[in-house]
DNA sequence: GCAAATTAATGATTTATTCAAG
DNA sequence: CTTGAATAAATCATTAATTTGC
């Protein structure tokens, strides 16, 4: 609402070739962050005071920016490249998807973090691969065959009465530690629950000291900030 | 490409009470895995064949599994409770929402794991947090504000013409380095442009090898795994 | 036989919905 | 009712297949 002020103007520039930057203070006593804004009443609004100084600059970093046409000269940024041969996103040997082919077959869905590691760690026996990928075909698998039985049902609604025998789909447990199920999820689009009602289970500390900051561990997407070296 | 070779064979071990699964093969020449299927033609049909030994039994690991109603004995894999004191969800400060707001209007609305990290690091300067919360924050902000414009654009649709003054909504660049956009992100589920073409950018390595093993670094989801110590 | 042009798959993201804690 | 968390659906954008012209 309110928030009048302005923001800094950033130099349009675009990143991409070092813009002075000048993130606002830094230097002295960066982070100023007024450390306890008694109330920021009324929730937004907020008035451009509170908040802090801390300039946003230091986060933003646009990183990758644009980049799609022209830019000519790129710097190429080069020798990074280092592996990472031709490709930008994974591409899954025979072993691999057979592999999680397998797994999916048997039941699991959305494996969480600790067995998305492990299954990661086998994989990578076979190819280069990392954890999101593996997040990402149980998502995508799961999705696309949900749509390939939908189509199925609707044009073959009548052949094929029952008895489709091939792939039953297993269905341990690892789902979601449901009750039922163990027809292959279909129908309209049923939820069974999500939370797993793991109380417990570490999530210990995490207050952001300084130290590991394992914060970024395992949260979301978004590979440009690989963070890398 | 090929590789073959056999995978380990684990220790059953977990897996609850190995309910015999069978998976197929498995024992002796472990991981045929079918190098090369020339095409494996019509689709699906999985036929069993092929996959591999390899146990899922090893990654299945039902974790929080099933719990909701009997299967009595859990084995509990207990003490991984560790803190997690009082609160299961992330309950920002003032001072945290107010950081985040003011980011958001600046223009920030998907924060890369870069940003994510260096917001979290400030933000846990004022309580309790972690990437992912700050992840959810912008999801859910940027989602909310689009249901709330969007009613508004309904209801309000004469009153109030134009000139909403307040929040313009800066946006400067992060968003995904567009060169249009300024106007609020309105409209009926319009896209600007996502993928960013950062083709150079680090990424290199992680050929999955046994070391750093940071794959996990930033994926998905799924807190129960938080991996812990 | 190949390489450009198309098309089919499918990896990666973003948006929309849903759930549930407070 | 608000909103943190999570999942599903909708999209994009590459990459591999496949086709086509020479």
């Amino acid at each position: 609402m309110g928030s009048s002020m302005k923001v800094h103007q950033f130099a349009r520039g675009l990143w991409e070739h070092e813009p002075s930057l000048t993130l606002g203070c830094c230097k002295t006593s960066s982070l100023l962050l007024r450390p306890l804004a008694p109330k920021l009443p009324n929730t937004e609004s907020v008035t451009a005071t509170a908040t802090a100084a801390f300039d946003l600059k230091s986060f933003i970093r646009p990183d990758s920016g644009p980049r799609k046409l022209g830019s000519s000269d790129q710097k190429m940024e080069a020798t990074q490249v280092e592996t990472h041969p031709g490709g930008t996103r994974w591409n899954p040997t025979q072993e691999q998807i057979g592999i999680l082919e397998m797994l999916y077959r048997s039941g699991m869905r959305t494996p969480n973090a600790q067995q998305i590691e492990q299954i990661t760690a086998q994989l990578g026996k076979y190819g280069k691969i990392e954890g999101k990928n593996v997040f990402y075909w149980f998502q995508n698998h799961k999705a696309r065959e949900r749509q390939k039985q939908k189509r199925n049902s609707i044009l073959g609604l009548n052949s094929c009465p029952r008895t489709s025998a091939a792939t039953t789909t297993i269905t341990l447990d690892h789902t979601r530690g449901q009750g039922e199920r163990s027809v292959v999820e279909e129908g309209p689009y049923k939820r069974k629950c999500r939370t797993w009602t793991f109380e417990g289970l570490g999530e210990d500390k995490r207050y952001c000291s300084e130290e590991g900051d394992k914060t970024l561990e395992l949260f979301p997407l978004h590979p440009e900030g690989k963070m890398k070296g």
